[in-house]
RNA sequence: GGGAGUGUUCCCGAGCGGCCAAAGGGGGCAGACUGUAAAUCUGUUGUCUUACGACUACGAUGGUUCGAAUCCAUCCGCUCCCA
């Protein structure tokens, strides 16, 4: 249930209420692929991060360990132990990314399993029901997720396919909520907009899945090889289009920067693994902008890595120190950075619906946007 | 005392007459990373120079050769075997 608080422009203010709890919009979705976020982040730790809502991948835990074993063990949330709301990604955007190892047809796509080599069927159905038995609070539709540059005769057939799979993911969730014994007969599904870089079919698409009345709305397929100007552009063609009622997410993006501009223009939620990652690789982000905590002139460096944070590694431990857990390749090195980085993506969304309750994002957006992606 | 090895660029280690500033690791330095096949990947790593190139380098010294990290001699260091 999405409820509007405040508007300043196109940028929304909102919360969004399930049965596993409300969370607060705009709101960064903290990924956690195969049920827990890279670098030893357990779901007792995402709370102390002020992290709301956590994400998990119907690909990867239908692989391994196996959704029927997560069902059986009490869902994500019994699996896991994260108590707030959850999203389930489809599979969708591996269909993607193991372009070299899939088959695409109408029925669905079979690829080969990047864990043991195996053969996986996956449609719409099989999907949903995966997502079913993972029980997240939020299941996401399966789709097509088309590379940039793309065809337009290849996106054209791509994003019909993307809408005949959403009305057969609505009908198969229906009906999975509906059977005893699912474990969130409330799950939610929220459809995607599909269209590479062409704003035609990127409106039409839009205008097709609006109508199927679902419980949320992402945009899909961008932040995959095209210009970061061209998403924006995608984002403020599309944005009229998508219901004022319904929450808004904008998948797999991404910068602070990119954030900020995507809420100006409009979107609710986010999610992205560059945080985790690049914290993994020692690229950290400030309230000064990017530091690159492996770079030598840290070795010797006394201060937290941002004096303005409060997390769990900037509360405790100097630069000098991360930088040497990095390099000895301690798993604690890992974790205080992902720790850094989360704590960090998780205030930004704070400050950001601040000056929206304040009615000032256009100074904070003129602020920030530029600044935190300066490397320093 | 006798015999057999061995010494390579920051480290380990390949090379056995020219294509060697010298494979491959490691380490160092830097970069990338956007619904996670990612604790991964890429570049770089003798000095000087923008570059062409020049110079210094394979334990030391001397030699053979048009040419030596590579062959020979002596010396120095280390390892192993026999007494």
């Amino acid at each position: 249930m999405y409820h509007l608080l405040k508007q300043e422009g196109r940028a929304r203010r909102a919360e969004f209420t399930t049965v596993d709890g409300t969370f607060q919009t705009p709101a960064f979705m903290n990924v956690a692929t195969a049920a827990a976020i890279k670098g030893g982040i357990s779901a007792h730790d995402l709370v102390d991060l002020k992290c709301q809502i956590m994400l998990c991948n119907t690909y990867h835990l239908h692989v391994r360990p196996g959704d029927n074993i997560v069902r059986d063990q009490g869902g994500l949330k019994g699996f896991t132990g994260w108590r707030g709301p959850t999203l389930t990604d489809s599979g969708g955007f591996q269909v993607f990314s193991l372009a070299s190892l899939r088959t695409i047809k109408e029925d669905g796509v079979t690829f080969q399993s990047h864990v043991d080599g195996r053969r996986i069927f996956m449609g719409p159905e099989e999907s949903m029901r995966i997502q079913s038995n993972l029980g997240s609070t939020i299941a996401m539709a399966f789709d097509e997720c088309v590379s940039n540059p793309a065809e337009y005769d290849y996106a054209k057939r791509s994003i019909g396919r993307t809408t005949r799979w959403l009305e057969r993911c609505k009908a198969e969730m229906s009906r999975l909520n509906a059977l005893p014994g699912t474990l969130n007969p409330h799950q939610l599904l929220f459809g995607i907009n599909q269209g590479a870089t062409f704003d035609d079919l990127r409106i039409q698409h839009m205008k097709d899945i609006a109508t199927l009345d679902l419980d949320g709305y992402a945009i899909g397929g961008l932040a995959v090889g095209e210009e970061t100007q061209v998403m924006y552009h995608i984002i403020e063609q599309v944005e009229p289009f998508m219901p004022k009622d319904k929450i808004r997410y904008l998948m797999g993006v991404g910068t602070p920067a990119n954030i900020i501009e995507a809420v100006w223009r409009g979107v609710d939620l986010f999610d992205c693994v560059m945080p985790s990652r690049n914290a993994r690789h020692g690229h950290l982000f400030t309230w000064s902008g990017i530091i690159n905590i492996n770079n030598a002139k840290y070795q010797n460096d006394s201060n937290p890595v941002d004096s303005q944070c409060g997390c769990p590694a900037c509360q405790h431990y100097s630069r000098a120190y991360l930088r040497h857990l990095l390099k000895a390749n301690e798993m604690l090195g890992m974790r205080l950075a992902v720790q850094h980085n989360l704590y960090f993506y998780n205030t930004l969304m704070e400050k950001i619906r601040a000056a929206l309750d304040a009615g000032d994002f256009e100074a904070f957006r003129n602020q920030y946007a530029t600044l935190l992606a300066t490397r320093i």
